[in-house]
DNA sequence: TTCATTTCTGTGATATTGTCACAATCCTGT
DNA sequence: ACAGGATTGTGACAATATCACAGAAATGAA
């Protein structure tokens, strides 16, 4: 078990809260596109990710989506648990956008060790503003920044997450990503195709002027 | 000194807390307008609100603003102590919005006690995740919701907190609230009183049918 | 291989909201 | 009464969202 490696404030521990965790850390690996929580209904526990990549969202009422944020090797999702958070009062979507492994830490565990150790309750704070800041960012976002700016900074940043040029994603994925239509994003990637920033092909859109676009994104 | 009575957690702490927080906590008084908190810049710790009404929100970098949340009587202010949370990356602006009083606790003393009790750390975790929920309900209310139901629903809510039908506010103070144009808020406005719903005077708004005002705000 | 079906993209028309410019009105202090 | 500021009103236009529908490309079944 090498979760010990992977978890940041192991050494703060007691070894019977070592012990505790290492008896009911479950593992687990879940394919693609499979939904890992959704709203109140689960409360699997917190989760620290081993590998792949998951993505936190908000659906409407009418099915309409926005990523809030995004989680990596060694993040730790805590709203997979927010069962054991009587104030956390929305609803949030996470799902697997690749193949991804991860430690289940039952929530009562998780909420038991809290409750007797100050370094655990204090490091869940920070991860927690740490979403927060995410959201913020989010928000700010959302509220001050033209759209073609936020695609092009979208496109950036999707292209160094996968580490290529040619980004496999639908216009209605960027969509869902960004709380807008398709339609929207159709018509701007066209835009940025007529100035030739890229190359628009079914399911595909190569980067074409990726200086261009990073300049247009922090604009 | 009544601050005992105040803090939720009171009980939980030890007799030596108690009277490190008795020793340290501050009592204040500002006037309406007054600036308590704004961005990185200061960092005088933790609040807890003995009387008034704060607002915490959000500045464009063209001076547009958003109001994130309220803080009334009882209620604590953690952002105003950002400095202590190295995860917090966000700037936020906290103001009163009428004349306020509250206690403070200085941001270095709160985080020994975080440091130290895991019951102190846990409550400020749950205050945490009421702000956090706060802004996520804000986010979906952006996200999803149109300006004449939003914008219903906040006369609605501002009569509730001022307890009259007759609100004495700006235009340009709504727009600040909700993070739109003054323009916008005006004809929506006037829109609203053609439909015979709300009546317009200079610097008051007096709702003339909240019932309807209700059916739209929460539809 | 062919055809039907599904997925993805393209586009015009219209509605909503944001931006800009400027005018009109009301209030306050002198 | 008057000047100057604060507040509100409004038209023109831009940006984004919504709706309806069509065409193109991929997929899978026969």
């Amino acid at each position: 078990m090498d979760f010990a490696e992977h978890f940041p404030i192991w050494n703060k521990l007691t070894p019977h809260q070592q012990q505790k965790i290492k008896q009911h850390a479950i593992r687990r690996k879940v394919p693609k596109g499979t939904i890992i929580h959704n709203g109140f209904m689960d409360c699997i526990g917190i989760l620290l990710i081993r590998s792949g990549q998951l993505r936190a969202y908000n659906i409407s009422n009418e099915g309409r989506e926005i990523t809030l944020y995004r989680l990596f090797d060694m993040d730790i999702c805590i709203f997979s648990a927010s069962c054991m958070m009587p104030n956390i009062l929305f609803e949030i979507t996470i799902e697997a956008e690749k193949d991804s492994e991860f430690w289940i830490i039952p929530a009562r565990i998780y909420k038991e060790l809290m409750d007797e150790s100050a370094a655990m309750a204090n490091y869940t704070n920070q991860i927690m503003a740490s979403r927060f800041s995410e959201v913020m960012w989010l928000m700010d976002q959302i509220m001050w920044r033209s759209f073609d700016k936020r695609l092009a900074e979208f496109l950036i940043e999707e292209c160094a997450i996968e580490d290529t040029k040619q980004l496999r994603i639908t216009h209605e994925k960027i969509g869902n990503h960004m709380g807008t239509a398709r339609e929207v994003v159709t018509r701007m990637l066209r835009y940025f195709q007529s100035e030739g920033m890229v190359k628009l092909t079914r399911g595909e859109i190569e980067i074409t002027d990726s200086k261009r676009l990073r300049e247009l994104g922090q604009a």
